[in-house]
RNA sequence: GCGGACGUGGUGGAAUUGGUAGACACGCAGGAUUUAGGUUCCUGUGGGGAGACCCGUGAGGGUUCGAGUCCCUCCGUCCGCACCA
């Protein structure tokens, strides 16, 4: 079978699966279902590796799971909405909405040369008005309910991209598409209000026992539920009291001074009549927030001039500065500081000269001459210094004094979480308008449903920057349902919105009367294992986390968590090549010449290999799947996807490897195809056979069972070895002496069967060519016969003191004495014991012997 | 700085609860078939030694009859978070 024929014979398998409507999925209440999902992609043109990597992986259980009998859903979409349309609307003067489908177009079509057990009759576009009118309805159930709200924030805007970022969305300080310094903004927002489910989000990691548990802990760290006490302190001279917020009030003995952020409403408003302190907020706030900024940045603080009265200490006035380390939007946006016990707060006080005043005593330090020198101390002792908190260790100091403060009326215990509430609102074109109206005096009109979707206008005009859609001249201006004047919202919502649901949609995808049947999502929900890459561990993941249990608060769904099981796969790398003036060169265009050195594929010029990194476009050490696909079949992708590296590990590409998997599908079918005339009649299984016979047999049947634990337990690499060695055990026979036509016919049937996850379109074929009616893809799972299960005898190494000496073969659960007696008897054990007198004998029954003299 | 993962041949990687380290591949070497080869087949392939054997899972120590696996110290690589009070 040449390779042409092996194309031929994908293509015909795939229109075969097609025409039988094989994949479509159907509420069966008869089986258990399976929800198998893998993150869709954004089409931004043509698929690349990961995408390979990712949907083989889902295949792979799909296709498994559905031969286990279960009613498998797996349906496949597109993330449409986003920036790099409008970025080609830009450049090329295309539509977004064209380039969107048309890049659609072409990446299904790609798509479907892989041979994916995928239910197309469910695919959806969030970017078309049928999916995101009902995210608008969404929207307006959710602002009724009170998840959604509007304020005046301080926002990240990108100066590239000209919208507003939510926190996930700042890498290092930067945009994380442009990779532009975000700047600071003051704007009208809309906000998710994710932090109310907080608690709950943390809590429930806990129950995501099939997540990765980095990802739990990623989870775990973003959302950082802390656990403290907010303070009051009286101001000399002022009316209102400035709360700060610490987890350390155990250490309030030890305050030398307070610390309010620059852009706290105390310092905006002293700024106003303090040049000086302007100045000073003003580069508090140009200063970077770069990993490189930060570490150089010095403590710098600014003297306000005001004096705090200590809670507890009615004589003692603490400074107020304007601190440059202080954030806003944390806690209360002012701390005390406690120099003595917190690093940050020894710096600066260090540089102002306060007081370092140390209130806990380390175990087994003197209080007479215990002092803090450049480290400040963070750990656990007993409270001294400090009044009535003398002599208690620090967690019971924290609760007696915030008792204290509760009592006196000037502090209460505070859980706070670094959460915070996640900003939809995006100064852009492509994405699902926010269906709101205002009154020219400001007033939010929600959009009357009847009036939904509200669609985006298509003649736009791209070429200015800024909001299109606050640019365009007619659009925004509209009626209020009560006939006054009103003007749309033209803000859009961020992408991430549309794929934190859409895994409820894909359960109806067609119903026109919501975002989803009930009975649907019931029955198909949650799904039981979702696919995808670990960079979406807080972004999406969190966010979608969040919407599950919005959507079940205002009554769409039942449940809380959306993703029962999560696999996050490893990244492909390829190895990078660059020519002598440091220009990135393709893979395709360089070789190894005679010496073994890496020269470009011409002019002979000398090449640098360079690291095995990410591929991507600026390295240009990317491989196009397609050019794969078309040279070597789909099969040969996904059988290279699947071999050698685990799935949640980088896997690197090379030649060397997609050759191994060629070659492997050719030694495949000979097989099969070499064979097939002496196999026995289908449907007769092997009885009573003996010697070789029934050691393959045994190799067949320890086969299915070791394969489908690795399935089971995501070891694809494990599988495919399993197979290969089930592959060469089988030919070793065929050359040793010719197996009986039924056994012959089980062990082949049964690597064509195992494989079939994996390599679908060669199996089926093979399973044809066996004489079969009936599809491989409608064909169960095979069950390994338990009578086969062990060999009567077993081989057992024989160690002396350790080290392995030889090897006896016994029967299987041979007695004790029987074992011991025969491996004292091996000539190398004999001989390893050098005559010495036996102390001891250790047997691990079927396992080992170990000899200790 | 904080949190986490990992470290096994020339390479990717195997090794249920501690029980024959290197399965299965890639690569390499030698051989066979072929007009040819992105072909197929055979043999070998952790290091040392002619050999019985010795040494080997980042380094060092420990527990154990037995450690890649468990414990301690150190080194290195990668990932996430980062002035979060």
């Amino acid at each position: 079978m040449s390779r042409y024929a092996l194309r031929a014979a994908e293509q015909k398998w795939q229109q075969t699966w097609e025409d039988r409507r094989l994949f479509e999925a159907k509420v069966d209440r008869t089986k258990p279902k399976f929800f198998a999902m893998e993150m869709f992609p954004y089409p931004s043109g043509r698929i690349h590796m990961g995408h390979v990597r990712n949907y083989t992986l889902g295949d792979l259980v799909a296709r498994y799971k559905r031969a286990r009998g279960f009613n498998v859903l797996h349906p496949m979409g597109w993330d449409a909405f986003g920036l790099p349309a409008e970025g080609a609307a830009i450049k090329r003067g295309i539509h977004p909405a064209t380039w969107t489908y048309a890049n659609i177009a072409e990446m299904r079509a790609q798509l479907k040369t892989m041979g994916l057990s995928l239910d197309w009759s469910r695919e959806i576009a969030t970017c078309s008005p049928d999916y995101y009118k009902h995210e608008q309805a969404m929207f307006l159930d959710f602002l009724e309910a009170g998840l959604v709200y509007r304020k005046e924030s301080w926002v990240n805007w990108d100066p590239v991209d000209h919208t507003v970022l939510a926190n996930e969305q700042v890498i290092d300080g930067k945009g994380w598409r442009s990779g532009a310094p975000v700047e600071r903004r003051k704007l009208n927002q809309w906000f998710f209000k994710i932090t109310e489910y907080a608690d709950d989000l943390l809590k429930s990691l806990e129950k995501l026992d099939r997540w990765p548990e980095k990802v739990r802990l990623m989870q775990q760290n973003w959302i950082g539920r802390s656990e403290g006490a907010r303070v009051q302190f009286t101001v000399e001279g002022r009316n209102e009291k400035l709360v700060v917020y610490t987890t350390r009030p155990d250490t309030l003995f030890g305050a030398s001074f307070l610390a309010i952020a620059p852009d706290h409403p105390l310092a905006d408003e002293l700024a106003w009549t303090n040049p000086s302190l302007q100045a000073f907020a003003e580069e508090c706030k140009l200063l970077g927030t770069s990993e490189e900024a930060l570490e150089k940045a010095d403590k710098k603080g600014f003297d306000i001039g005001l004096r705090a009265r200590h809670p507890f200490l009615p004589d003692v006035l603490l400074p107020v500065y304007v601190a440059n380390f202080v954030l806003m939007d944390y806690g209360t946006g002012a701390i005390f500081g406690c120099p003595a016990h917190d690093q940050r707060d020894l710096e600066f006080a260090r540089k102002y000269g306060r007081p370092v005043i140390p209130v806990v005593l380390p175990e087994g330090a003197d209080p007479a001459s215990f002092a803090v020198g450049d480290e400040a101390y963070t750990g656990d002792g007993t409270i001294y210094h400090s009044d009535f908190l003398d002599g208690l260790d620090v967690p019971t100091a924290k609760k007696t004094v915030i008792d204290r403060l509760e009592e006196m009326g000037v502090g209460e215990r505070q859980v706070q979480f670094r959460l915070r509430d996640w900003g939809l609102s995006r100064q852009r074109y492509w994405g699902c308008p926010i269906p709101v109206l205002y009154a020219e005096d400001g007033t939010v009109v929600p959009v009357p449903r009847d009036q939904l979707p509200v669609t985006l206008p298509e003649d736009v005009d791209f070429a200015r920057p800024g909001n299109p859609l606050d640019l365009h001249p007619t659009w925004k201006h509209t009626t209020l349902p009560d006939g006054r004047p009103g003007t749309r919202e033209t803000d859009t919502m961020d992408t991430f919105v549309e794929s934190s649901w859409y895994f409820a949609r894909y359960c109806s995808p067609h119903y026109e009367d919501g975002p989803c049947r009930k009975d649907e999502v019931d029955y198909w929900l949650p799904v039981d294992q979702y696919i995808g890459g670990v960079e979406h561990a807080v972004l999406h993941l969190l966010y979608s986390r969040f919407y599950a249990r919005a959507m079940k608060k205002v009554g769409y769904l039942s449940m809380d968590e959306p993703f029962e099981g999560l696999f996050t796969q490893g990244m492909i790398n390829h190895q990078t090549y660059q020519d002598e003036q440091g220009n990135w060169l393709e893979p395709g265009k360089v070789r190894k010449n005679d010496a073994g050195q890496w020269v470009t594929i011409d002019g002979e010029r000398p090449v640098k290999a360079g690291r095995v990194e990410k591929m991507s476009k600026s390295k240009l050490n990317t491989i196009d799947p397609t050019d794969i696909i078309q040279g070597y079949g789909a099969d040969t992708a996904r059988l290279f996807m699947l071999s050698d590296s685990p799935p949640d590990r980088d896997l690197e590409w090379t030649d060397g490897g997609i050759d191994g998997a060629w070659r492997y599908l050719n030694r495949l079918w000979r097989l099969v195809d070499e064979t097939a005339e002496r196999l026995g009649p289908a449907g007769v299984s092997p009885v009573d056979v003996a010697g070789p016979d029934l050691e393959l047999r045994r190799a067949v049947h320890a086969t299915i069972e070791g394969v489908t634990g690795a399935i089971e337990r995501f070891h694809f690499n494990k599988a495919v070895a399993l197979l290969r060695e089930l592959h060469n055990t089988l030919d070793s026979h065929l050359k040793r002496n010719d197996p009986a036509p039924a056994v012959l016919r089980e062990a082949v049937e049964i690597l064509v069967r195992l494989f079939n996850p994996m390599i679908p379109h060669v199996t089926e074929e093979a399973w044809e060519r066996l004489g079969h009616d009936v599809l491989l893809a409608e064909t169960p799972w095979p069950e390994p016969d338990k009578s086969l299960a062990g060999a009567d005898e077993v081989v057992l190494p024989i160690q002396v003191n350790g080290r392995r000496r030889g090897e006896i073969r016994v029967p299987k659960g041979a007695e004790r004495a029987i074992v011991e007696a025969a491996a004292l008897a091996e000539p190398g054990t004999i001989r390893a014991m050098e005559g010495k007198p036996l102390k001891k004998i250790v047997v691990v029954p079927d396992k080992i012997v170990n000899v200790v003299v």
